[in-house]
DNA sequence: CCCGTTTATAACCTGTTTGTCACCCGCCGG
DNA sequence: CCGGCGGGTGACAAACAGGTTATAAACGGG
């Protein structure tokens, strides 16, 4: 399950998404409105967490843009006492708002209501055969040998892998999950990133039977 | 996957063509009414992207004709603000439209989700006969024969033989679509990259009863 | 601020893919 | 009969992509 967060306070963003990634969520982060639509576009999240006040391109505008190409469920944050802003962003499409401060306990319970009656809803796949994924404790476990510790971008890169286990990922959508940016010659990062984590969850890393190369990317085998 | 790209404007038009193919798609192009009607007929795209300013036979007619003979997805383009325009288009049948200008990606992103509601979408895999090719996989499988892997342009150059299949593809064509570039002249690659996949696909390479060599180009046999 | 960890950059090696060349053959017109 | 043309074939080199190792830069917790 994919979520979006838009807000351009760093502090707040990584809070939410510190929260949503412990409670098993695959969150993709933007800082404002253009790398939001950037990375909505690139990644089609199942839900997009929005903050109002952006600078630069609005959220209004990003819910507005959203909205033309999707029903993905759009949740605002407001600040408080703003009443124009909650009819605003209702207007435009949005599903839910949550005024500022609010606790990470409760974005999490909206976001599930949300998830809930879109009926996107699934438990979080964070396992494919003998892969099982702990993201709160960045840790893997392939079969039943002891958990493996992972660093950020590796669990990023097998996050992604384990979403659409068994099926072949492009390069690019690799590139673009895990480090956001970087549109072309960036292959020597991934190549690297691959070679560390096959290090940590390959029983032969020179012979991979897990996380194999395949055609133009790289996928989970799963059987 | 093949999409039709109907625009007077030249540069919009290549900007669009440039885009899908991009995307991976197979672009057919046409500069006014009749000739999308004609290239429509001859290519059975499935879909179609109209502009609805052009001269001589406006897209609404144009869209009014394909109706009458399919239920291919239609994405109409309209200048902002003429809203009986959109009207009519959704009277005639269209599926959606997009106001000018628009983004690349929200093209994109409209055309993916038309092609999802019309369960065209891509990922299946592109068949024709005893010929079924994996695009995520590079890979392509003659009858039951085990799956073969295929490199870029053998990819590529299956790709356009598969959309065609049955008919003579334009050795220009099949040159513009593998390599993009590249004038007239360069028939010596197209050459090899047919000998290299008539090597992977046919029981008999010498004597090809798949890709056949004809008249101005080759060809990919169904039956 | 320091130290260990993580991430980025670079270089090298390998096998694969692609571009180029030379040459073959069958066909056709002179 | 001959020579040119177009497609098919084999050989080879350049370019490329992935794997590996080494090292530098950036980060983050104490």
């Amino acid at each position: 399950m994919k979520i979006l967060v838009a807000d351009d306070d760093a502090d707040l963003r990584e809070l939410i998404a510190f929260g949503l990634a412990q409670a098993g969520y695959l969150v993709i982060k933007a800082a404002d409105g253009p790398a939001a639509l950037e990375r909505f576009a690139a990644e089609s999240p199942d839900l997009v967490v929005l903050d109002i006040n952006m600078p630069g391109m609005s959220g209004f505008q990003v819910c507005d843009t959203i909205r033309r190409d999707s029903r993905v469920p759009v949740l605002m944050l407001t600040v408080r006492g703003e009443e124009e802003d909650l009819v605003r962003a209702l207007d435009l499409g949005a599903d839910d708002y949550l005024t500022k401060p609010f606790s990470p306990r409760t974005l999490l319970a909206r976001i599930r209501a949300l998830l809930r009656r879109s009926g996107v809803e699934a438990g979080a796949p964070l396992a494919a055969g003998r892969v099982t994924l702990d993201v709160t404790e960045h840790a893997v476990r392939i079969g039943t040998a002891p958990p493996v510790r992972l660093t950020k971008l590796e669990l990023r890169l097998l996050q992604m892998l384990l979403a659409h286990a068994g099926r072949t990922v492009n390069s690019d959508h690799l590139l673009v999950h895990v480090w956001g940016h970087r549109s072309g010659g960036d292959r020597q990062l991934l190549k690297q990133l691959v070679h560390r984590l096959r290090q940590k969850i390959e029983a032969d890393p020179s012979a991979p039977s897990l996380l194999r190369t395949s055609a133009a990317g790289y996928k989970l085998l799963v059987d």
